[in-house]
Order: structure tokens, then C-alpha cells, then sequence
RNA sequence: GGCCCCAUCGUCUAACGGUUAGGACACCAGAUUUUCAAUCUGGUAAUCAGGGUUCGAUUCCCUGUGGGGUCACCA
């Protein structure tokens, strides 16, 4: 049985990186007829906060990632965390430390100037147990560690990348938990992976060094470890790990911006991963059905936002225009249904994120338009010429005559339709100008079009 | 610094040890347009370096270089 979980921190806004490293044991789980647990980590009482999870439960939902197991706490199964530590104290595994934070960071500082593994060298490794409970009567503040085995290899199988190997002298003794209530992450992570009977741990590269640890941890419970599949890393165009300063790293901005879950889905999948195929565009069902882990790749990949704006593109012009102008609604004016979309509709091939809807179509809703005189002239038009293309262009709307006929007596319809659409837009770049007059509809084109005209004197 | 991971166009990536090293985004040019998009056509552009192994290495091995991750009483 096949199964994968997803085990966020509730420390702060959903990450993309982090959504790839729920998407990609969701989709091996089902891909697989698995299961998908959802697990959430907040061991960590001062960072984890209720509204991060709820803006990741909200995001998960978003892209419609979703688990069949869970939401669990750890913050609510501390009964089980304190069992599986007593055992780890009972069988040697692990220890009471009494070394004071100072003690261990000089001698960390120590070891690093020697240019050795900064761990801790277990002081307290070897105390008397007379001791141990004398300290602990007296109330000597303590930690509890790990008893990691002194130079003993620890290898595990990566499905992505083959065999990797780690000296447990590079390891130290790691504390696990500082006391009876508050447990930390290697030792949580390992024992719940233990007891869901974790089958594939898939998260991200940056946890390698942890595995080995949480392998020891869960022989010495004498469980079974699972398989671990290390994805690389999302790196931001300066080529480190995403972060604030060279683009947008959490959901919600990408969601404000205007992205669909479809694209974004599709993008985040495509990051690191491939079907060995030309197709490219993917629903979360065809992804499914496609996915191995064998095909996700060993380097880490950088998020081209380029491509993200494209993918986007497609999945809106492929959309219904009603559906499209529903998603539209919170990036314009409150208006009648009906007529938004008529608005959509002039933008729905040129949109690439739908919060651009709002600057492309400002036009329609202002009463007056500002802009530069010198926007109206086509070429190298006079301003005679120029007030004889508006004016020759309001009478034949005036008279419902068709506007295309009077461009093509031109010899080039630049000289008519280009001082028509600046007058109705005020802007360089927009729809066709027919297409506009037909929504904005023959009054307002009109007051617009005498507009310009009052400009040119 | 120790340990670990990684290395094909600018970016995402494809290529049983044998390909003119393929595709997509971006970019450039052309077609179409009043403009900008969209669309269609074409183009520029890559195997990190040096050694092996081999008849033949992008592919396998070693070294170097570069990049990244990690070394918490965070996760």
C-alpha cells in the first residue's frame, strides 16, 4: 500500500516551493491508489500559527490538492511523542543533557576553527545514572539527545538520486526533544512517519541531511523505514532558494495577481518533473495518470515566471468567457454581469493574468479620458488632417455609417481607425476601435470622439 | 570550514554508448493587423573543464571548477 504525506510548518505564508512538495507525493498516491496524509507540523509553539494553517488548508484547496487522511497536529499528539521518547531513554537510545547553550555553541566555534563536523560531542553521553537523577531532582535545566553511534555509516536508497551516505560522526548527538512537551523535528517527523506507516517520504531536497538521523531514530524504535524521494529545489532567477527579493513566493500573491490553480498547477508540476513527452499542458487528472517519480529530475530548477505568464495565457483564452468574466469581477467595477463581459470578451485573447483586466478596460468606466494630444496622431498626420479624420469618422457614427468603408477609401486605414481608437481608449494599445464603439455604445462614442476634437484647437 | 547534492540553449527540459544534440518559454525576423495581443512561418542559441574506459562518449569512471543544500533547545 502506497502511502505519501505532506507534512507543512504553519510558520508563515504558503510558499510555491512548498506546494510542489505537496503536489508531488499527492500525485504519486494517487497515481498509485494510495493515500495522501496531511500532517501538520507546529511543534514549534512560538513560530506556528492558527491563520498559516488556515491559508495553507485554503491553498491546497485552491489548487485541489486534497488528503484523505488528516489534517493531524502534532501539537495534538504529544501522549504518543512522550511514549516513544520514554523508550528511546529506557533502551540507552537516548539521553538527558546538561550542557548550557553557551557550553555547546563555544565548543561548536571550537570545532569549526579546527575545520571538523560542528556537533556535539556527548559530555553528557556517559553520565552515571546516580547523577542524571540527581540533576533532574535538583531541576538542572536539561535537554534530551539522541545517543547517535559513534562512526557507523548510515545509507538509504533515494528514488531520485540513487545511494547517498552519511557518517554519523558528522551527525553529533542531536537533541530531540527539550523536555517531555516540547518535541522536535527530527524526532516527531520520525516517529509519525513510523506510526502512519509512512511508504514514500517525497519532500524536499534541503531535508537530505535530516533523513540519516530520522532513519536511526526509527531503528531504534525498531520500526520500518520508508522510501524517501528528495525533489530539488525551486531556486529564484538569482539562482538561490525562491525568496522575497527576486519575485513572488507565496500562493496568495500569485492568486491576487490573477493565476488560475489550472496554470499554476500545471507550471509547478513541470518544475522538475516531465513526462518524456512533447505535451506540456496538463490537467491535475492527466497528471495523474501521468506522473512517476522516476522522471522527476536531480537539479534544482529555476522559476521562469515568463512561462507561467504563457501557461496562464493559454488557460484563459481556453476558458468560457462567462466563467472568464466571473473571475474578472473582483478586478473591476460592480456592473451588470452582462455588460462586463461584453468588456471581457474585447480583452479575452490578450489577457495574461486577470488583474490586468483592470488597466486594459479603465476606459469604459471613467467619464472623461486623460491623455497626450500627440497620442491621436497617426504617422506624420497635420493637425488639419488629424481634425478632419475625427471629424469625417463622428459624422459617418452619427449617421450609422459603416466605419470600415470609410477607412478603406484611405490609402492607409491607419489615417481613420488610429485617431479613432486613441479618442475612445485614450491609450497606445487597446482593442479594435468597431469592436469598442459597439459596447461603449453610439452617445458615449461620440462625446469622446468631439472630445478629441476640442484637443487637436 | 565539514558533510551532502547537482551540472545540456538565457530558462524549463528530451536524447538503449552511435541524433545534423530534439521540443517548449523568452528573444529576433517575416506574414496578418490601425495599435497591442492572439495566430501562422522561419531564425539565433547548449552538452562546465581536463583526463581516462570505448571503434565511438551529452550519456560510464576519476579529478578539478562552478552552483546549491545543510550543520538550532526551527521545520
Amino acid at each position: 500500500m502506497i502511502r505519501t504525506r505532506f507534512a507543512p510548518s504553519p510558520t508563515g505564508p504558503l510558499h510555491i516551493g512548498t506546494i510542489r512538495t505537496a503536489l508531488f507525493p499527492f500525485l504519486f498516491s494517487q497515481k498509485n491508489k494510495g493515500d495522501f496524509i496531511l500532517r501538520i507540523e507546529d511543534t514549534d509553539k512560538e513560530r506556528s500559527k492558527k491563520e498559516w494553517e488556515e491559508e495553507l488548508l485554503k491553498g491546497l484547496d485552491w489548487l485541489g490538492i486534497k488528503w484523505n487522511e488528516g489534517p493531524f497536529r502534532q501539537s495534538e499528539r504529544n501522549e504518543l511523542y512522550k511514549k516513544q521518547l520514554e523508550k528511546l531513554i529506557e533502551d540507552g537510545h537516548a539521553y538527558y543533557c546538561f550542557c548550557s547553550k553557551e557550553e555547546v555553541e563555544a565548543q561548536k566555534e571550537h570545532l569549526m576553527a579546527l575545520g571538523e563536523a560542528p556537533v556535539y560531542r556527548g559530555k553528557c553521553r556517559d553520565l552515571p545514572k546516580e547523577t542524571v537523577n540527581k540533576y533532574l531532582k535538583e531541576g538542572k535545566p536539561s535537554v534530551i539527545r539522541f545517543r547517535t553511534p559513534v562512526n557507523q555509516v548510515v545509507s538509504f536508497d533515494d528514488i531520485i538520486r540513487s545511494k547517498i551516505d552519511n557518517n554519523t560522526d558528522t551527525m553529533g548527538d542531536f537533541v530531540i526533544a527539550k523536555d517531555f512537551d516540547n518535541f522536535l523535528f527530527n524526532f516527531t517527523c520520525a516517529v509519525d512517519d513510523m506510526l502512519m506507516e509512512i511508504s514514500h517520504v517525497i519532500r524536499g531536497e534541503d531535508h537530505i541531511p535530516n533523513t540519516p538521523k530520522q532513519i536511526l531514530i526509527i531503528n531504534a524504535l525498531g520500526g520500518k523505514e520508508p522510501k524517501y524521494a528528495h525533489l530539488p529545489l525551486i531556486l529564484g532567477t538569482d539562482k538561490k532558494k525562491m525568496s522575497k527579493r527576486t519575485g513572488k513566493t507565496s500562493l496568495n500573491e500569485y492568486i491576487a495577481e490573477g493565476y488560475l490553480p489550472e496554470a499554476v498547477l500545471n507550471f509547478i508540476a513541470f518544475l522538475g518533473w516531465n513526462p518524456g513527452t512533447p505535451k506540456e499542458i496538463y490537467t491535475m487528472e492527466e497528471l495523474i495518470n501521468d506522473f512517476s517519480l522516476e522522471k522527476i529530475q536531480k537539479s534544482a530548477a529555476i522559476f521562469n515566471i515568463d512561462k507561467l505568464d504563457w501557461i496562464n495565457g493559454l488557460y484563459i483564452r481556453k476558458m468560457p468567457l462567462m466563467e472568464l468574466t466571473e473571475k474578472c469581477l473582483p478586478y473591476l467595477p460592480q456592473k451588470p454581469i452582462e455588460e462586463l463581459s461584453k468588456i471581457v470578451a474585447l480583452y479575452h485573447e490578450r489577457l495574461k493574468k486577470l488583474s490586468e483586466i483592470t488597466e486594459l478596460t479603465d476606459y469604459f468606466f471613467k467619464d472623461k479620458l486623460e491623455y497626450d494630444k500627440e497620442l491621436l496622431r497617426w504617422k506624420d498626420m497635420s493637425d488639419e488632417e488629424l481634425k478632419s479624420s475625427l471629424e469625417k469618422t463622428y459624422d459617418a457614427i452619427d449617421n450609422n455609417e459603416d466605419i470600415m468603408e470609410l477607412a478603406n477609401k484611405e490609402d492607409n486605414r491607419g489615417n481613420i481607425l488610429w485617431p479613432l481608437r486613441v479618442a475612445l481608449t485614450g491609450k497606445k494599445n487597446s482593442a479594435g476601435p468597431l469592436d469598442i464603439i459597439n459596447v461603449l455604445g453610439k452617445e458615449k462614442t461620440l462625446k469622446r470622439i468631439k472630445e478629441a476634437i476640442e484637443l487637436i484647437k
